[in-house]
DNA sequence: AATGAATGAGGCTTCATTCAT
DNA sequence: GATGAATGAAGCCTCATTCAT
């Protein structure tokens, strides 16, 4: 992978998740890029294979940070790590998950397999904890991270610690 | 107005929610309403004016929908309501949805104060009932109504009913 | 058919024959109509569709042509018919039929179907007049027509009538 | 001439052939050659410089093939030798022969001249055998040389034999 | 000799918008 | 109110060509 090649997702990741895909032109890609507009098509084929190199490279960042939720062992942490998931995103990587939250609403298929190993992991935490209903318990969790996460990305809640309090308090029995 | 008009709303609606507003062309919709293309710029000005007649609409619309919640007293009713309101959503309304929630990470400020209402609401109840945090376990429920909404919105889970047993059962205390 | 559509077809008609079909450029045709560009794909969709309304235009116009042949019932003035063909078309057709038969080393099919007819008159005409291989006799003559037409369109040559005298000799008997 | 510039002019004939020179990118020659593209520009400077090579190229054995005929004496001889021509092509440079032929109608002066040479020993011929036109009579017959040579580049008439003989038939006496 | 990254011009096409009817 | 022809800007993409290596 070349700088320029760097540079041109990068370019993308940015405007794709502030201005969406449909409404931002390969030539905008290009000129933040500071590359000719050809080299996006010599690289990447096509404006979609561009966001497909996009969420290739995501998905690769998103295996490592949730690989450590689904190598831990002690259900309660487990739980704990997921809720925490949201906060501790670094804010460098805020626009790659913007782009992944505005693009589940255009494209079926890219979020949902990709936190199935976590679904799976909860479950499983819910299971040994011994609550009644582990699917929902865990379709419920998740649904919680992925609000959480709409939240901190769209609009910084005040006291994000406080909050995050408040859920773990929801699961400390 | 008329109903030309009604269609190209409906049309309209159906189509910014499904494919995005940039990429939906007037063309699109003008079939999909069946009427001329130049009618949609008589009628809404622009693509733009297009989109503002939709949110006006959906604002009016929201505004009766959560109508409910805002009114009622009792505290835990007003936090079960809440928690309820994407599970009772007639799914007549899911692209009417489906294009706010899709809307919020193009344009920013279009979600967050339509929800301010329930937010207070929210908080309002939760000092009613003692809770350590009325603004953070406030934040929080919008949370999870957002992160339930989506689901619902995306992938419509399993069981919907065991899910929400599971949220209610979070605040029964 | 608008005025503004025929100077597209004759614009392209010229252009396509004098510089072939791909490097003709739509932006070169529509400044040769006195059109936007734009106008070009909303009333042909493509340029291949393009091409295939001129090409449209032109098996109606070779169908009323090869209709006299294949209706005159005497052999011998069938096969002069043909052989005629080439030396009286309209120069104001020239152009058209460049592009035929330019065309034809492109893409495949567009030539041969429209000549069928008259093969099968030629033959006919052969049989009865008692020729020893009709067939043979037949793909020959086409391929004589298809020879003159090309001398003509390309090189005009010099005395026309003595050639067609010379052609007309050679089937007198 | 090294291996990769015979590759280069020959896949680049096969493809000028085949989709003609416009629609043909230097990017497929050089994948069908199996080089880098900035070879060709190396080898042949231009995509026309590319072009006149070839023609060179086909310039050359075109005077070979033609030889034999402009040496002939007897004139009979040269007339049949003239008909016969396209049938004896090597279909392995049918290749050759469809882009001459596809050429014509976009180039003009590099077919004429070519056959000049066998135009005039053609009106040599006919002079002595005592035809009452020779210039037109010459004409003639490449008129009928290119209908067949078209016939046979484009699609392989079925009983060639016969064809061949119903020719020399007309020029018997 | 040979590669392949890089470019800028231009090609085909779509789009929002206007206007005469 | 309604249509549909027409436009010009812009969008995605391809192409011939150059250049550093």
């Amino acid at each position: 992978m070349t700088e320029k090649q760097e540079n041109i997702l990068s370019a993308a990741l940015t405007l794709f998740a502030e201005q969406g895909f449909a409404a931002t032109s390969t030539n905008k890609v290009a000129k933040a890029a500071g590359v000719s507009e050809g080299l996006i098509f010599r690289h990447f084929k096509n404006k979609e294979g561009l966001l497909a190199a996009i969420f290739e490279m995501v998905t690769e960042r998103t295996k490592v940070i949730l690989a450590d939720v689904v190598m831990t062992n002690d259900p309660k942490e487990v739980i704990y790590k997921i809720l925490e998931l949201p906060f501790v995103i670094n804010p460098r990587d805020y626009r790659m998950w913007r782009l992944i939250y505005a693009m589940k609403w255009q494209i079926q298929q890219y979020n949902t397999e990709k936190m199935e190993p976590v679904k799976l992991a909860a479950k499983n935490a819910f299971e040994k904890l011994g609550y009644d209903n582990p699917e929902a318990e865990s379709e419920l969790l998740l649904m919680l991270l992925d609000g959480a996460a709409t939240a901190i990305l769209l609009h910084e809640p005040r006291d994000k610690e406080a909050v995050l309090l408040a859920m773990k308090e929801k699961y400390k029995h």
